[in-house]
DNA sequence: TTTCAACACGAAAACGTTTTCGGCTCATAT
DNA sequence: ATATGAGCCGAAAACGTTTTCGTGTTGAAA
């Protein structure tokens, strides 16, 4: 055999191949004949008449396997296009290079962009993504986590949901974490966690917001905002509550509204509109943003001039509705990225673990559009 | 032991465990040790003195064994919390449960809505999803679909990224239908591969929105579209021209603008609008459709009154932007859902393989708003 | 001629499952 | 007393890798 150059030994492989006589005929006698099944280790080592070891060694280049096998090895796993099996990989190295982000929802531009950031970071470093929804439902949010704890994924990214945040029952992540698991929290977050966090300071945020009309001079500033089960809505209230107070105006709780569903505000919004003079308007979200013109301008009233809106949230509504809106913007990409990154570290890290767990705050800004005057 | 209770027999391990003498302690000194790292079968096995065998024939409810100890074992494995490590299984099986979706872009609200729909039938069928972004590049499309199709994944679901529509270069899909990975297209689709596939009619809607103008009795009918090697583009396009030659209403090529970038499109459009008549303008997608109209006011052209416009895509913009845009709806979860219940079927059919590729439409509807009159 | 190192390769364990098959023990029928 | 069979359990293979360690061959040095 050695006397033979590599093509001529090849071009018998490739022969056999043609012909189907080869490797896969052998295999599954059912196999559509095309159908060329992914090639392993251990039909290169049976082909080649060498071991899987010799196999093995040879295509990570191994100083062990002489110049010659290697070559040959070589060139025959490329004419088979030999890949290693990830999932064998994972099983052996008890890592699956893929992590889990859970959001409450994904139509929904925010968590989009955060999904993105986090996508890119993941794959600059090699791991993979696996997006699970909880529909903001508690049970869904641990039956995805119960399912996937079990080795399919290195770590989490999550944003809690609704009715999680409500509960306050944070059982599930506490146990995946006490498995070793690494997770990162982002926006929806709790304090009753000990993990690694990225968020907004939605209050700092709120406040600026609020500060901004007080600039402008306005004196019935309204909040339209979430239940405060919401960590978030809670947050973004303290916020307006705070800037008011800080600039000795009177907090009225009639100009408060906060809003459960997330379907037919509309009502809600129009009576707090109707029963109040107002000049300002700061939303949340996008959502009540957008409503609140619209429902201002049914009552006659135009935006800017009669009634400045800020929304929360820099997203596609807020950019293409008219007037944009002028918004809080809040950076999902850069969050989304920031969590990967910090996850990506954590299970990277020597196993030392510091224990020293972060939480990074992505900084927001107020971008005026035509909303505001 | 027999004649201990159940009861008695935990206590004693329950104890152990207090004191840390157990199990975990012993594997690896370096835990930490309220760490409870994920119990296996063999672990199983040692501290209940019988083979891994009988651990696993208890717990999946073998007749072959015992009342007794599957009990036993039963009781163990909930006190340690056990659940199989699905990587092993996977390698097992040789199925993963997981599916890929692959879009060019997730910051988008009709792909969005897509792999909502994905997600859900795939979750109700014990699926993840894994989601990869090909940024609307071939590169990227191809190594995530070679990166993946190493056994880490049963099956894709994709849409075409631009580059790949424009090269024309589907060797990496061919190539992982070859191997036997089912695959299933959405939206942006090829012909030239010939696998299952979940598309609207896109001439078709294309054609009905023409049309609802023409009915009208407008005569001046723009179309804002995307470059032609953008498949859904070119139909929607044909759909527009067929409308027209149906109804003897001449095709003039200043009405039509082709758009390339995805950005600064802006003033190609008032240039469109400045230099023509226009009664009414037929846009591919919302972001054209909401541009189009906010330059039409800054040329001092009121929507609908003075020109009537219809999108595509049934998005959040349509929904929420002032007018609200009159649009086809573009059913993407339920796309999804579609093109994750024919993978999901493939995938569990028995290996017959009828070979009988499948191409489902989707029905589209226009949905009056007040861009329209 | 003997000894020893370098070289090239293979066997086997490990990751965590499931499943087939074989074997042991005991009671029952002959 | 022996054969039979049911009941219960363990060994081992398999999925596809990587890696450690052992071993046989070769050549050169002693």
């Amino acid at each position: 055999m050695k006397t033979f150059s590599l093509i001529h030994y090849f071009k018998y492989k490739i022969d056999r191949i043609k012909n189907n006589l080869y490797l896969y005929s052998e295999n599954n006698i059912y196999d559509i004949p095309r159908m060329k099944r992914k090639v392993t280790l251990k039909q290169i080592a049976k082909e080649l008449d060498v071991s899987i070891s010799t196999v093995s060694k040879s295509l990570r280049n191994s100083m062990e396997i002489s110049e010659d096998t290697r070559q040959k090895v070589q060139a025959f796993a490329k004419l088979y296009n030999y890949k290693p099996n990830n999932i064998a990989l994972s099983l052996k190295n008890k890592k699956t290079k893929t992590i889990c982000i859970i959001i409450p929802e994904i139509i929904h531009h925010f968590f989009a962009t955060v999904i993105s950031g986090v996508e890119h970071v993941a794959n600059e470093n090699g791991y993979n993504v696996l997006v699970c929804l909880s529909d903001e439902s508690f049970d869904k949010e641990v039956i995805n986590m119960e399912m996937l704890a079990n080795g399919s994924i290195d770590g989490f990214i999550m944003s809690l949901s609704k009715e999680t945040q409500l509960k306050k029952d944070f059982h599930h992540i506490t146990e995946v974490i006490n498995q070793g698991m690494p997770v990162v929290m982002f926006d929806r977050i709790t304090n009753e966690i000990l993990c690694d966090k990225v968020i907004i300071d939605d209050s700092l945020a709120a406040f600026n917001a609020t500060q901004y009309f007080i600039d402008k001079g306005f004196k019935k500033i309204a909040l339209i905002s979430t239940v405060d089960y919401v960590s978030v809505g809670k947050l973004r209230t303290e916020g307006y509550i705070k800037a008011l107070k800080n600039s000795d105006l009177k907090v009225d709780e009639n100009l408060i509204l906060k809003i459960e569903d997330t379907e037919n505000f509309e009502d809600s919004i129009a009576n707090l509109l109707t029963n109040n003079e107002i000049d300002a308007v700061f939303a949340v979200n996008e959502l009540f943003a957008v409503t609140a013109i619209k429902e201002a301008h049914k009552l006659g009233k135009k935006v800017p001039d009669d009634i400045s809106v800020i929304g929360f949230t820099d997203g596609i509504i807020s950019k293409y509705s008219s007037p944009s809106i002028t918004t809080v913007s809040q950076n999902g990409v850069k969050m989304g990225g920031k969590a990967a990154k910090m996850l990506i570290e954590r299970l990277e890290a020597e196993e030392e673990e510091e224990e020293q767990y972060r939480t990074e705050v992505i900084e927001t800004e107020l971008v005026e559009r035509e909303s505001t005057k």
